[in-house]
DNA sequence: AGTATTATAGACACCATAGATCCATAATAG
DNA sequence: CTATTATGGATCTATGGTGTCTATAATACT
């Protein structure tokens, strides 16, 4: 299980268009040249991020993308979510197998209040908790907040010497 | 991005013999009914599990697997490490683009100490981070914790009535 | 108004990996 | 010695990630 390569070109576009602050927008060009990936493929993803309100486009001459709210506000998750998808990590595929009724309904006689915990899995409740783990720490983490630690350490450099 | 379905069959596999104590070891004819999926392709899974040191395995009559140690000492990530690989799950392609270059080396002059901070890469970062914090959730959750944990549902259930 | 520029969406090809099956072989209990 | 069971390799198919190409729509500039 690995992040597409797709994930990775998105993070790093929005850091271009992040340490970008211009007045026109950067063209699907300027990205994939800095990138060093074919436009073509670039462009579907930055469309796939236009479409989830994660950057603006704007077409004809000197059009391009900028980000559709300040940096701070644009999460690893954010992204993440909008290249990978929002399904969960881990999805039980055999719900119906013997071994389901055994660590589910526990062989006890069913009853009819039973329906509330009906998903109550233990296997995809340790699942979904480490998953959770993962998504809130990629919450914490916003473009603009690597950023800011490249600004600091290259002030950090510039101290050295 | 999700799990395969052999990190579902691993689990589910390592529970039922979690909770089958007994004398003799448990056979694929058993789990694979159990599970509902066919006796080849789960081998091939309990063979890997076998390789890692999760199961042992002893062929001829009578045979089968049994866990290799207590269930309180294989937790959720060893399970996943074998099945899904230990490759991170962010691994970046482009280290020589122009972004790199903005991103780790700064601009600055290059200085022959620079070596050791050469790995510090801000977005690998952030995303190994969000990783290591789902593997320490599961590091922290056996096999054992999700069988006890269904002893204690049953308990719950039995008192209700 | 007309033209050049740029993003968009769809179709399409390619390839790696997951998912799954089959068989020949080795090891073990009886 | 035989029946049983796990093992490893070969092989097949389906799926999804990766990538290209083209026709279309929208915008700026002259
Ligand atoms: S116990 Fe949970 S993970 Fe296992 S089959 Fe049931 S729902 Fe799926
Ligand atoms: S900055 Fe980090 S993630 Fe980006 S190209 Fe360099 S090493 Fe890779």
């Amino acid at each position: 299980m690995q992040f597409s390569k797709s994930t990775d070109y998105a993070l790093h576009a929005l850091i271009h268009l992040g340490l970008s602050e211009r007045s026109h927008p950067v063209g699907i060009k300027e990205l994939s040249g800095s990138l060093g990936v074919s436009e073509s493929y670039l462009s579907k993803i930055m469309s796939k991020l236009r479409q989830d309100g994660i950057v603006r486009a704007v077409p004809g001459v000197n059009g391009g993308y900028e980000l559709a709210r300040p940096a701070e506000q644009i999460s690893f998750l954010d992204v993440i979510q909008v290249i990978e998808g929002r399904q969960q990590l881990f999805e039980c595929s055999n719900s119906s197998s013997q071994q389901h009724r055994l660590l589910v309904e526990q062989g006890s006689a069913p009853d009819k209040q039973r329906s509330l915990e009906r998903k109550e899995c233990l296997v995809e409740k340790v699942m979904l908790g480490a998953e959770q783990q993962m998504h809130q720490y990629m919450r914490e983490h916003t473009i603009q907040s690597v950023l800011d630690e490249a600004v600091k350490r290259r002030n950090h450099e510039a101290n050295k010497k």
